[in-house]
DNA sequence: CTGTATCCGCCTTGATACTG
DNA sequence: CAGTATCAAGGCGGATACAG
């Protein structure tokens, strides 16, 4: 495996960061969202900074459209890609995987704290 | 979404961390690992310490199994249990299509900062 | 509303030394 | 060999203020 910083890396360290994991699961359902409708959707536990941080990220590596209309007050909308809906896909599925099988991590856990 | 700090969420940051998504990666080719080849595979870019921490935290999830062997020197091999290979396969899926889509990234990349 | 700019605390990370 | 312990440093991330 290549593993020096390459590329393909620093692009996966993008896509599974705290926040672009979330940022994309929730643009995953398709639709666009307007920069407060996701931090509220994030339940605030992302703060403004790294929300905006994250989509620059995510937008510079081609995974997010943002959308600026110019009126006041601004309204910017941001959604998936079709690169983006690629990614996001994958995030999904694991997301899902670990969804069917936390019980089984949980229990493990409680096993390993045992001992 | 759920997303204040479920069980899911958790799991997820596990095995998206930093090294969490190389040594799974590793691991995924099915055999065991000793600890210091993991090391030299990740071409010492992972301090001990984190190699360690992360293993610990994969292992206590179920994810990695930790084979001791009584001798001295001491020889320790790690492997991905049945559910690590469920997760590692995911990882892996979304690393390949990095793989794949990695130039149209770093062409996007590069329009952006043009501008 | 959608940001940017700044400051700052603290946690993660890394380096080093040491142990069984 | 396979770690643990300790400490220092840097960056991540949060809070706040402010701009367009």
């Amino acid at each position: 495996m290549q593993v020096t910083m390459c590329p393909e890396r620093a692009i996966m360290e993008h896509v599974t960061s705290k926040w672009g994991v979330l940022v994309l699961q929730v643009l995953h359902d398709g639709s666009s969202w307007r920069f407060s409708d996701l931090r509220r959707e994030l339940q605030s536990v992302v703060s403004e900074k790294m929300l905006t941080q994250t989509l620059r990220t995510l937008e510079r590596d081609g995974f997010v459209h943002r959308e600026v209309y110019p009126v006041i007050p601004p309204h910017v909308e941001y959604s998936l890609t079709p690169l983006g809906k690629g990614a996001a896909h994958h995030l999904v599925a694991l997301a899902s995987w670990i969804g069917e099988h936390s019980a089984e991590v949980t229990e493990s856990q409680e096993r390993y704290d045992m001992s």
